[in-house]
DNA sequence: GTTTTATGGACAAAAAAAGTCCAAATTAGT
DNA sequence: ACTAATTTGGACTTTTTTTGTCCATAAAAC
């Protein structure tokens, strides 16, 4: 089963099996070191750009980082408007109530 | 049941349902008329001053609304990013693991 | 103990958000 | 149909947020 990691845990990871430095990696990605730490802490969040980046490099699916870092926006999110999880479910609701407005009705 | 239904579009009803006009309602909460349709048509975000300054004037309760919207505001980010539903089963287990790590593991 | 690696914070530039204004369109009232 | 009221649309300005870099300190590796 796989585990539930943060984005950054995750990039973190994906660097740290490869045992290469953030220098080397930041260099390759062509952004500052000190902002693919941060990123890698969850201190600040990759742009769109930066995960295409990432996963060119490290030659995962572009698609699923980006998934990844979506669950995560989501997830601080709630954590900081101390929302409940139910919004979830509502929001899902939400989701399929406006794709058949946008199709037709 | 409840209908689900967007910020906007409650927030409309509301303000129908009372039989008020932009203009008025616009003016109780202190805010532009211009602004307040944008907000009901789901054309612009609401602040969450303005949605304590709603959930006032409105007589209903401002975590209620403030919860209404986060849930709009996720349902649009699944929407314009193209996900897929499951990110929000995967950003519940985040909720919970994050929420983990800010207590003790 | 020196060199490499990682972290933290301050800062400048760029981008996005917030709100207003006004004109055009739509609706209601007569 | 005419007028007045209401709602919508978009351009514009100001404020706020975001993005990325730089540099100094801390930690780790050697």
């Amino acid at each position: 089963m796989k585990k539930t990691n943060t984005f950054g845990e995750h990039l973190r990871n994906l660097r740290e099996e490869s045992s290469l430095t953030l220098k080397f990696v930041s260099e390759q990605i062509g952004i500052d070191t000190s902002l693919l730490a941060k990123i890698e802490r969850n201190e600040r969040p990759p742009t769109k750009l930066i995960i295409k980046h990432i996963g060119k490099f490290f030659k995962v699916d572009e698609k699923d980082l980006l998934n990844s870092f979506l669950s995560d926006q989501i997830a601080y999110k709630i954590i900081d408007e101390e929302a409940d999880l139910s919004v979830l479910k509502v929001a899902e609701k939400k989701v399929k109530y406006l794709k058949n407005i946008q199709n037709g009705k």
